[in-house]
RNA sequence: GAUCCCGUAGCUCAGGUGGUAGAGCAUUUGACUUUUAAUCAAAGGGCCGUAGGUUCGAGUCCUACCGGGAUCACCA
């Protein structure tokens, strides 16, 4: 922070700061006493009895003032809510004066007695004040009215993405919803951890720093490690390690995992996100899936009240059970025949006569995802299960105990998006050799993303897996759902950015 | 990666067909001891994203670049 960058407001500012350390004040203090938060006063004041709240301090952040000669209002906020302060010149006239050299964006500590004013608002009377940090740059500065209905009007609101996702801090204090979303994160993260650890499983850390990747099919990030000499990838998925522990003895284990994928970014993707993994021994999909609908119902239970969520205009209902469906099912609904098994020529017919775009050499693994996620996934607004996937789209998932080609897998879909995966793990070894070795030729054929053989991965399971059911929740999008957000970057705290000046 | 849109004061935004920049909030000065988008009066504040080009003259037109957004593609 040079000064010939400053404005006139920030050079005003240093000039405010300097005269507040001329007079002795100390802009910049080690601590300060709070007996309250704003949220705690607003909620427990009574107009019958306000001897409890006789003497109270706060602290926050000053956001906005409205000065009337000898007296002045202003609001601070602190991490739950903003509450009106009411100073007066006859009660402290010597923080009245060095209010002079205080601003928008000061963080103060106020002790005084909460009364409530003519106009109806709880405040706090000041009695003694503390200056605890001089801003010097400037906050933008949004208006808040309350219309004749009594909604919030929010005038020149600090609106623009690109500096609210670069300077969120900014965005956290002059935007309060943004902070409510980040607050509804923390709580849903901490209800999983509850609801796994009540059921006696175990939380685990696995590498970041991976000599192979795996578990996900997506291109990784590579970085190299000086002292060994090698290259390492970042993770794309924590499910091989995870399924190591399970060999190793552990009977459930989850890990909530940053995970990166090198690929595009957009509303849904960001490159590094957050995802739930979950391993629990000798159970199957079938007890995974009502385990799914348990907790994702029960998380909506906990942020809203209620299994019913309004999502980008749109009722969703989480009541349990959610809808099931078989995969081949949709198709046979959607085409009026059974597709399983079919040759790939067959369905790149039935492809085109859907309307479906799909490259003429794709394989038929790539067809029917393509089938489904332009044909049907969009229409699955409700929680749906869709379940028992092809064995091709599955390299990770066991054979289906009654249904030839296919897996026990199956996906949890809301508002047209993918929530939850999750298998019966397979763990045949020479199955899963066999699956690796398909994956390493669809990679010489070109496609950068299949997955790589393990060999240590699969000597695990030649050392033996029990039975294992898995799941996978992408953290992020679970968020965006709960929270009302429709892009990714609004439930990421500090969202992927181009650095500003390459 | 492709297409479209955007970038002007600390913030939110105006700036027909080219003629050296405007408003509200914020800031400064003054008035005001229950206000709440406080109010009233006055003042200051700009590399108009960057670099070229056309022109007597560019915030405005053209080109490239930088940054962002949206849609699509890719992708869980």
């Amino acid at each position: 922070m040079t000064e010939q960058n400053l404005n006139d407001q920030e050079l005003r500012r240093l000039e405010e700061l300097r005269l507040l350390e001329e007079s002795g004040i100390n802009p910049y203090p080690y601590s300060y006493d709070k007996t309250h938060s704003a949220t705690q006063i607003l909620s427990s004041f009574s107009d019958e009895n306000p001897e409890p709240l006789s003497n109270v301090s706060v602290a926050g952040r000053i956001v906005s003032i409205r000065k009337m000669g000898k007296a002045t209002f202003s609001h601070i906020l602190d991490s739950t809510s903003k509450i009106q302060i009411y100073f007066r010149k006859d009660d402290l006239p010597e923080f009245y004066e060095l209010m002079k050299n205080l601003d928008m964006g000061d963080i103060i500590g106020v002790k005084g007695f909460v009364f409530r004013t003519k106009m109806g608002e709880i405040s706090i009377h000041a009695k003694e004040a503390t200056v605890l940090c001089k801003s010097i740059k400037i906050l933008p500065t949004p208006k808040e009215e309350v219309d004749e209905q009594g909604n919030k009007v929010i005038h020149d609101a600090f609106a623009d993405k690109e500096l609210r996702y670069r300077k969120r801090y900014i965005d956290l204090i002059v935007n309060p919803q943004i902070r409510e979303t980040f607050i509804k994160r923390s709580k849903i993260i901490a209800e999983i951890r509850k609801y796994f650890d009540e059921r006696g499983w175990l939380e685990v850390e696995t590498p970041i720093l991976q000599p192979l990747y795996g578990g996900a099919t997506a291109r990784p990030f590579i970085t190299h490690h000086n002292a060994l000499d090698i290259d390492l990838f970042l993770r794309i998925a924590d499910e091989l390690y995870l399924k190591r522990l399970i060999a190793g003895g552990f009977e459930g284990v989850y890990e909530i995992s940053k995970n990166f994928r090198n690929e595009g970014m957009d509303k849904m993707h960001n490159p590094e996100f957050s995802a739930l993994e979950i391993y629990v021994a000798y159970k199957d999909y079938n007890w995974m899936m009502n385990m799914t609908e348990e907790l994702i119902s029960r998380l909506v239970q906990k942020i809203h009240d209620s299994y019913k969520i309004n999502y980008n205009g749109q009722e969703i209902d989480f009541t349990p059970p959610f809808k099931r469906v078989k995969m081949f099912d949709l198709f046979r609904e959607l085409t009026g025949k059974d597709i399983k098994g079919e040759p790939r020529e067959n369905l790149l017919a039935v492809a085109r006569e859907l309307g479906v775009e799909v490259d003429s050499n794709a394989s038929t693994m790539k067809i029917l995802d393509e089938i489904f996620g332009q044909k049907l996934q969009p229409d699955l607004i409700q929680p749906t299960f869709i379940i028992d996937y092809p064995v091709e789209m599955s390299p990770l998932a066991k054979k289906h105990r009654t249904e030839e080609g296919l897996v026990e897998r199956y996906e949890l879909f809301v508002y047209g998006f993918e929530v939850a995966n999750a298998f019966s793990e397979l763990n045949d070894p020479r199955d899963q050799r066999a699956r690796f070795e398909e994956q390493a030729s669809i990679r010489a054929a070109g496609d950068e993303e299949a997955m790589v053989l393990d060999e240590d991965f699969l000597n695990a399971l030649e050392i033996g897996m029990p039975p294992t059911a898995g799941l996978g929740i992408g953290i992020d999008r679970l968020v965006m759902l709960i929270t009302g957000e429709v892009s990714i970057r609004d439930v990421i705290l500090f969202p992927q950015m181009r650095p500003e000046n390459s």
